[in-house]
DNA sequence: GAAGCCCGTTCGGCTATGCCGAAGACCTGT
DNA sequence: ACAGGTCTTCGGCATAGCCGAACGGGCTTC
């Protein structure tokens, strides 16, 4: 680990927190020198990772992390992939789709189908939201795919904030195959989800209904068709087997 | 500008470059050993801005990059402000719409609004145009916003590569606060861009209206239209004037 | 079946690199 | 005019990181 760059990213998280910074404030949140942030920072700035406000110097994100996200994206066989088979599954189910991966602790959506009622929907892709607290991410936690927090925490009045409870919940993801959300991250939303795995085994996102609370439990139909297309873009993508395989443990001696 | 903290934004460069890349390709493109990227890329892992394919070893961009690409839409004020503008002006002119700020020697698209038909479209936010050849481009260069290309690439037949003529077309930017693109970037697409201002004067972005080919003059109406638009959106950033000043040089002098 | 070739990865010594404290420039409000 | 707050610059010390070379695995080739 390099420790140059590790602290120049470390100022683009510190950067994700508030829309804009100064030096000082930057340097406090990774504790290190202000003249030592300013080199990176002047680094980033050459890259276009930040701006500089020209007035009031603070510091911001720059523009070229927007050109590597959408890269990212452009780039994702996963997103190219699944984007038939979700769009059909909208279509089936009435639901708004969101595809998500892993990115360390939460998961963070990389495709997002509105629901197809007409309606003007903001995209999702791009958002973030801590894996124990939703459908997608559970389903990412259940294989291993995202790192399991330490300390769950809270977003909602149903957030599952205990370790042991949520232990349950994704043994059951495993035995399911499909992980559920029960406003458990923004109040009046619930979701059902499931894993997709790649040709190397490995679970490389999750696909998930998302409704409004009022229309839970969803219809019959829906798991069926949400666990058909998981599987159909597994496949896809190359995988032996759908529900994955989970690895390491053996599910069956506990 | 720190040494390693460069190399690993080159890195990132490189890996945009293409889907995916081994540890040698990305070193020959760096002209750096493979010993040294693999160091910059163990450290890019593990903030998850580059992931490795488990198979292969090869590696790609990482889904940090997309957080990032979204917080600085979340957090760019231009954008915010606009947007309501913005779907008025798509509204009246029955055009798409672009919001674009500077990044390097190109044109980042940060706002897009599609035309008001009804017809689903891919949202255009990400894309990257080299700003000698689009009309948001060009109203940014025309304003000292964009670094200006030593030697413009070509994208079409109509691209303007000739350095004079395109200082023609930015003094008339400059006269007129609109910028025009004849199927420059893409066959069949024209454009019209107007510059926005902000508060220490210098240009923040551009608002651009895109119509195929075949709608080619805009009605007499949209010109008007778009102009009142980078007007209102420039004065809600605070800018004290619009068309925006030129820096620098004095225009009435040439 | 073994040799060759690619891959990513590890290790260690040299030195260039980047870290940090202190001082400078600039602005704002008192 | 001063004091407090910015961002920025500078230089010496030490360490952090660079690179060449060697290692280990998976693959094709002969």
């Amino acid at each position: 680990m390099i420790q140059s760059v590790d602290r120049a990213l470390r100022v683009l998280a510190v950067l994700q927190g508030a829309r804009r910074r100064s030096l000082g404030e930057i340097a406090a949140g990774c504790g290190l020198a202000p003249s030592t942030v300013h080199g990176l920072v002047r680094t980033l700035l050459a890259h276009g990772m930040v701006v500089q406000e020209r007035d009031s110097g603070l510091y911001r994100l720059g523009p070229a992390t927007l050109r590597l996200g959408n890269v990212y994206l452009d780039n994702l066989e996963l997103r190219a992939r699944a984007q038939p088979w979700v769009e059909d599954l909208a279509r089936r189910t009435g639901c708004a789709v969101r595809v998500a991966v892993a990115l360390q602790r939460d998961a963070i959506v990389v495709g997002h189908e509105p629901r197809p009622d007409g309606s003007r929907q903001m995209t999702e892709v791009g958002i973030v939201v801590p894996a124990h607290a939703c459908a997608v991410g559970k389903a990412l936690l259940a294989y291993g795919a995202c790192e399991p927090a330490d300390r769950p925490h809270r977003m909602t009045g149903e957030t599952v904030t205990e370790v042991r409870e949520l232990d349950v919940q994704l043994a059951a993801v495993r035995r399911t195959g499909l992980a559920t959300e029960i406003e458990e991250a923004v109040l009046g939303e619930c979701g059902l989800a499931a894993p997709v795995a790649a040709a190397d085994g490995v679970v490389a996102g999750a696909i998930g209904l998302v409704v409004p609370a009022g229309e839970w439990p969803l219809p019959p139909g829906a798991p069926d068709a949400l666990r058909h297309t998981a599987r159909a873009v597994s496949r896809e993508l190359g995988a032996a087997s759908w529900p994955p395989l989970v690895e390491g443990r053996d599910e069956a001696a506990s």
